[in-house]
This record gives C-alpha cells, structure tokens and sequence, in this order.
DNA sequence: CTGTTAGCGCCTTCAT
DNA sequence: ATGAAGGCGCTAACAG
C-alpha cells in the first residue's frame, strides 16, 4: 500500500498524495480531503524506511542510560519518550550497565540504526571515546545528569545541592557526617556529590570523614557495618549519594540495632517515587528527572532542527528537598 | 559515505560489499578482508533506512507499557531490550499511562515507525481494538503480563500465585485476610490476582472481605484508613496486588500506630528489587519481570522470522517467593 | 495548485 | 566468485 497506489485510486499525482502528508497547506482542499478520505479507507501508512532514506531524518533519538534497575533513570526515559513523541520522534533506549565496552557497544548500535540526535549519561564525560565518535560522526546529542563544560548537559548542580544538605544537617546540630557513595570511579555524579560533601564540611569548620565507597549492585553491607560498628567514631547523620544506597543503608544499620533517625540520620539524593512511599519517608534531594528527561529530549530535537546550543549554556535544573522522616535534629 | 563510494575505493562492485555484509561467506577471502578493512577506515555504516526500504524489515520491535515509573515494567523493558539486542534488533518503547485513548496513539506510531513486531500489555486484552488493528495489519504482537486464550502472552499464572499466598497465610494462622488492590476495571492482572484471593479464600473455607480498591495513582489513604480503623473487623493480614500498593500500605497502617508485621501482616506481587532493600523488607510473590520480557521479545522475533506461535501456547513463568519480613506467624 | 522526474542506499535476482 | 541492473516508497526540485 503506497503512495503511488493511493495516487491511483483518487486518479493525482504521487506528489500530490505526499503533499497532503507533508505540505497540506499547498494542496485545493477538494483534492486534500479526497485523499485523506481514500487513504484512510486503504488502511494507508506513509513508510517511515522511505521517507528516511529520501530525507535523510529518521525522527528517532536514541538514549543511552546506565540501567533502568534504578527508578530515576526510568523516570528520566519516560520524561524523554514523551516529550520526543510529542515533537514527533521515536525513541531508542539502550542500557550501558556503567560498562565502558557496552557503551561503546550501544552507540554503535544506534548510530547504525541511524538515530537523529542521542540523549545520554556515560561515566566520565571528559574522557569518553563514544562522544568523539558521535561529534565525528556529526550527531547531536545531549548529556543528562553528567555535567561538563565540553557538552550540552542537562542536569541539576550535585555539587551545590549536597553542601546545601550538609548545612541543614550541621544546622540540625550535626558534626560528625559521613558520605556513603559508590565506586567514585563509576559516576561523575557521585564525585560531584563527595565534592559538595567536602566543601559544605569545610565550609562548617568540620573535618570529613573517609568516604565510605560500596560497589552498590553487589552485596558488600559488611563496608557498611563495618564503619557503623566503631560506636566512638560512628557519624550521627550520612548523606548518601543515591536513594537506592540510602535505603539499603538505613536497612543495613536496622541490621545491627541502630534505627533511622533515632540513632543514626539518613538523607538521600534523587528523590525516587518510592523513596516517600516506605517508612520513615526518606528525606531526600529530590531532581526532577521527567524533567531533566524532557528537556534533553527538547535540546536534541532542537539542534536536528540546526539550532546551535552551546556547550555549557544550559543552566543546572532546579531540586527541590523532601523533608522526609530521616533526619534527627540533634541537642 | 554508502556502499558504492566502498565499491570505488575497493575496486570492487557495490554488490560485492553488500555482500561481505550479508552474506559473507559467499566472497572470497580476500577480497572480503579488503573490503572489511576499507569500510572501517572510511568509517563506513550501512545504512538502515534504505536496508529496511530494500527488505521490507526495520528490525525494530515496538514497546507498549503502561509506565515506567513502576519498577516492575521497568525490569520487563530492560529485559526486552537486551534480548533484542542480542538479535540484533533495536526497540521503541512508549508508555500508555493505563490509557485506551494513549494506547491508540502510541500503536499508531508505533506502525508508523515501521515495527516488525510489538511486545505490550494492555489494560483489557479481551476487548481491545488496538490488538484487532494489529492483527490486520498482521504486524505480530506477543502480550507481556496479560493473560488471554486468544493471544500470545507471557507472563505469571497470577490467580493460582495468589491463591497461594493465601494458603501460606492460614498455614500462618490467619484468618481475616483482606486484598487491597487498585481498580480491577484497568488492569486485567488484578483481576485474576483477586480471583486467586477468592478461591483461595474458599478453599480455607473462609469467608473473603470486602475488596479494598484504591485508585493507586492518587493519595486516597482515606480508603485504607477507613478499613483500619474498624478495630473489630480488622484483618490481620493484608494481600496487596503489587509491591508499590504494599509499601504504601505499610507506611499508611503505621500513620495509624500499626505496625507491620506486629499489627498486620502485608504480602505484595511483583517483587520489584526495592521492596527488598526497605526494612522491613517486604514478603511478596517475586515475577521473573526480565525474563518475562526476554522471553516476550523472543516470541516476537520468532514470528517476525515466520514461526507460527498458537495463542495461549506459552506456559506462564514460575514466580518466586520472597519471605521478606512483613508476615507475622499468629497463634 | 498539480504533475514529471530523479534519486536517497541498499539488496537481489540474473548473468558471467 | 563477482558484476550489472532494477526497484523498495517517498520527497524535492522543476515545470507547467
């Protein structure tokens, strides 16, 4: 059922069919409506394999996340498929698992299937071969969460946010916090995030505490157990620098007799549905992922359209913090 | 940067390269290397448009779920997208929102976007025309979750899990068993998982409560609250008809001062990986949901090749359970 | 406002 | 084992 068969049936030419489709306004309405008419009653789609390899655009972006085992990544590609479909693209998403080769792996994958535009969040941003790779192969793309001076990057300011949470904590009469964290190695955001640590820590006059690092996908709560053990040197808040981590945290210290917050406060980031679902409510930075989502969408469709953005431009999205029930204050 | 600019610099004709792509074994050695070796300095892709233009075949499975922001379809898409990849395709997922009218749209797009197959879940696989319009277009579809005699499905046996579920309750020694679920009309898996909840109740010779149905997207605690607050007529544990419910409904019982599982005990379905990390961590009918998308991209890529797949023909996946913490042993 | 024409890049008989 | 040729369905000039 193509265009050619449609142009039979109503007796136009095949441009004209494709006009209705395209350029509505430069067909007689007499001519539209019968079109439309008779290709509706054939059941006719436009091919969308065709009209790509004649214009080169195939309205589809591709993303590629971390995983969407962690609620705010799947928050994120829902804030992405709907702003794309509401600007007329499709999406194609593909997981990394942190891992550098699947990276790789993944946008070769894309860039085969001839996305428009990417939206995606890697390790590292500054030394990240596949970004080389898309400029060289000319297409835009957009980071989210991951921030850099070298790249469009929608995200909000890890940085400032956890200084601002180390304050509260202090103003809460905190003194001994801990960061927990996974690997540094794997995240640009967790580095964002210790670094806030120390600079909200140093701008209180507070000595930090070593970094407590965990794989996260693996099972090591003994890291864990092992720092809240020490009674004398036991942090009386920490600050995680994910909710997973938090939860699995405050679970981990239930484990060895030290409740959430009576014993030990607990504040997280990214603000995950679920996070204010369980009890106690988790006290949390909250990012607004479907947003963060939406507008990278936005940015890529943008410079498909050959809007030129500037690397940098975009300024950092706002959070809002969730009070939740996992912060004591302290004396 | 196509086929023949490889031709020119190879020497060698454009059907030669089109071969060492797709039928490899049918060109000599060398020549096969030469080419190999000048497509990738030139940094050559095929391209995907015209290849699906050409052979009628996108390799793209289209995705309909009903959101992303519970975990469980999340893992299903995660699922789905590794399998797919592993044959070599590519997917576009959109979300539903539960919505018939959203459900429309997206296949509409979804068809537009030339999928070879779909895999979805819909909110009522008996009455949906989105599926009739797929038949027509003989665009094969596997449904994932949904259970229907008329359809390829993948997914859990929800009503016989529940049931029980149920079983393992009285063996607890309960007796006032209560199921809280969010509303049967839009989602058929509430369905069975309630039916399961009367049989198995019958089976105990029990007399089932009330259902207690909340509409879930909303903060309509009240619901629960009123069935709490009868002291008298209170369960003493409560099935919830997915993980999200039972954390909620845990936080919710614990606003009222009780406890779980002191006060009531909570039994959720799905087993989403957070629900785990919570404390107490939930006891719950764990649903393989990455395989089950596995396994659904599977059935559709084997369609696409031209395997006829009877409807009902797939036996459901065994679920889990998870013991978790939230079942208390009464008597 | 509408028709004619010429590819977009690839695959696939058919021939050699 | 390799080459030549046609066409998948559509759109964008260019005419008229």
């Amino acid at each position: 059922m193509s265009i050619l068969r449609i142009a039979e049936l109503t007796g136009v030419s095949p441009a004209t069919v494709s006009r209705v489709f395209n350029r509505p306004e430069q067909v007689s309405e007499t001519t539209r409506e019968l079109v439309i008419r008779v290709a509706n009653e054939a059941g006719y789609r436009p091919n969308s394999a065709a009209r790509t390899l004649r214009t080169q655009r195939s309205y589809v972006i591709g993303v590629l996340l971390p995983t969407l085992r962690n609620p705010v990544f799947a928050e994120c590609l829902e804030g992405i498929a709907q702003r794309a479909l509401e600007g007329g693209y499709g999406i194609m998403p593909i997981s990394s698992g942190y891992e550098a080769e699947q990276e790789r792996r993944a946008i070769s994958a894309l860039l085969a299937a001839n996305v428009d535009g990417l939206v995606l969040t890697v390790t590292d941003p500054e030394h990240c071969p596949v970004l080389a790779d898309l400029s060289k192969a000319g297409v835009p793309y957009v980071l989210a969460y991951n921030q850099s001076p070298s790249h469009v990057c929608v995200g909000v300011n890890s940085e400032s946010e956890v200084t601002a949470v180390v304050r509260k904590l202090v103003a809460n009469g905190h003194r001994q916090i801990a960061m927990l964290s996974g690997h540094l190695a794997a995240s640009d955001r967790a580095r964002s995030r210790y670094q806030g640590y120390l600079n909200g820590m140093a701008a209180a006059g507070l000595t930090a505490m070593p970094l407590i690092e965990v794989s996260f996908m693996n099972e090591d709560d003994r890291t864990v157990q092992s720092v809240l053990a020490k009674s004398n040197s036991r942090p009386s808040a920490v600050i995680c620098s994910n909710d997973l981590l938090a939860l699995r945290f405050i679970r981990c210290a239930k484990e060895l007799g030290l409740s959430t917050p009576q014993d030990i406060s607990v504040v997280g980031f990214d603000g995950i549905a679920v996070s204010a679902e369980v009890s106690p409510a988790l006290s949390t930075v909250v990012q607004p992922s479907a947003a963060i989502g939406r507008r990278a969408a936005e940015l890529v469709m943008a410079q498909i359209d050959g809007d030129l953005i500037a690397a940098g431009s975009e300024p950092p999205m706002p959070c809002s913090f969730r009070k939740g029930e996992t912060i004591r204050a302290l004396g």
